[in-house]
DNA sequence: GCATGATTTAACCAATTGGTTAAATTTGCT
DNA sequence: AGCAAATTTAACCAATTGGTTAAATCATGC
């Protein structure tokens, strides 16, 4: 995810980004910060003065990076059925590069989400656009009628809840195979997909 | 949760839960433990010795108490999809009494999945008898064909996520407006039956 | 060569925290 | 009353951890 550039500024925030998303930010310490970094303690105050200051960081550009710009897809001039599979795939594509993103997303949200509303504020992060092409999309009769609100936390949550409970699924699913786990993880693209479509389409 | 019996261990427990649910086992603190439960930390560990013993005892039963008994519904004389919706009902029901329950143990399985792996193999806790169901539901033609862990999956999702990711739901969908996002989370129960009966309903 | 910033070393500090201990006090029971 | 268990008090310990500091060393460009 980071473009590694070498300087020392970008390994630690390398380093930080890792460790940080493995163990969040409680369970993360500084010294395995900088192990991982490949340099010392001093130094990793030296650049980033606190613990908090390196977490910001981090967390901003980690949120920023998993709110994609879905909007953009939504404007396009297609069917909305397309429309949606191309989000889903989108945001899959995505998860399955960085699974870890839910679980570290969702567990920081829910230790202070002070921190996440003001980088829901800053990068001006809306839905009622979103909501509006839903809207007219409904109105064309292209899909059913039913609160946008929903439908966005349905696609969402079907999309992303699967890796917050990796390990459950695994476990009581797979019996913890690690290759019919990855197997069902990649079903998944087209699973939700038909899924959704056979939810929203209208009955004609 | 807990059937206040007021005896001194039962106050403890009680205690323990609320605070562990709300802080994790990592953030809780053993002093607070005490505080919540109108004694102190000498005390606290004359009845459980160290603070993973607590956790335990605690963790234990809220999962027992969180993956409930959906297996009953669904082996009932009853159309699939009404079995669907009960089970919906059913599970919405709890989550709704208790909403902080998916945070707490997406965080916990994440954090040592150990810990719960040995919980659902006391339990005996297994997803084969609800697969059977619905493969015979399948070759009856009541739902469409599928495979069973995503349908599982899906429903599941549909119905925890929202309350993993409530704080980012309140302030992206609701301006953090907690009437509209309480409306919400009860419209849920309908929004997810109507979703999930469309999405598997044969085409007849 | 020299000055400046980057980096290391290593010791240190203060706060937090899980856990212990021992003695005193209270409570409940017979 | 008297015994045993429950509870409090209060001090203490050891480990962890975020953060600091000061001096030494290294790298680099002017």
């Amino acid at each position: 995810m980071n473009a590694a550039k070498d300087t020392t500024e970008d390994k630690i925030l390398e380093a930080a980004t890792q460790v940080f998303v493995q163990k969040g930010m409680e369970g993360a310490r500084m010294q395995e910060i900088a192990d991982a970094a490949g340099i010392n303690k001093a130094l990793l105050h030296y650049y980033f003065r606190s613990k908090d200051k390196l977490f910001d960081a981090i967390f901003s550009k980690i949120v920023s990076f998993a709110f994609p710009k879905i909007g953009q897809i939504l404007q396009a001039e297609l069917p909305f059925v397309d429309k949606v599979e191309q989000a889903i795939d989108t945001y899959l594509d995505l998860l399955l590069k960085h699974p870890y993103l839910p679980g570290f997303i969702l567990k920081e949200v829910n230790r202070d989400p002070s921190v996440f509303f003001k980088l829901v504020m800053k990068h001006g992060f809306k839905l009622e656009p979103i909501f509006q092409v839903m809207q007219e999309a409904m109105d064309r009769g292209e899909l059913i009628r039913m609160k946008p609100e929903h439908l966005v936390v349905n696609v969402v949550g079907l999309c992303v809840f699967p890796f917050a409970a990796k390990p459950v699924i695994s476990f009581v699913a797979f019996n913890e195979d690690p290759e019919a786990t990855q197997a069902f993880f990649e079903e998944r693209r087209e699973e939700v997909k038909q899924f959704v479509i056979r939810a929203i389409q209208p009955i004609n």
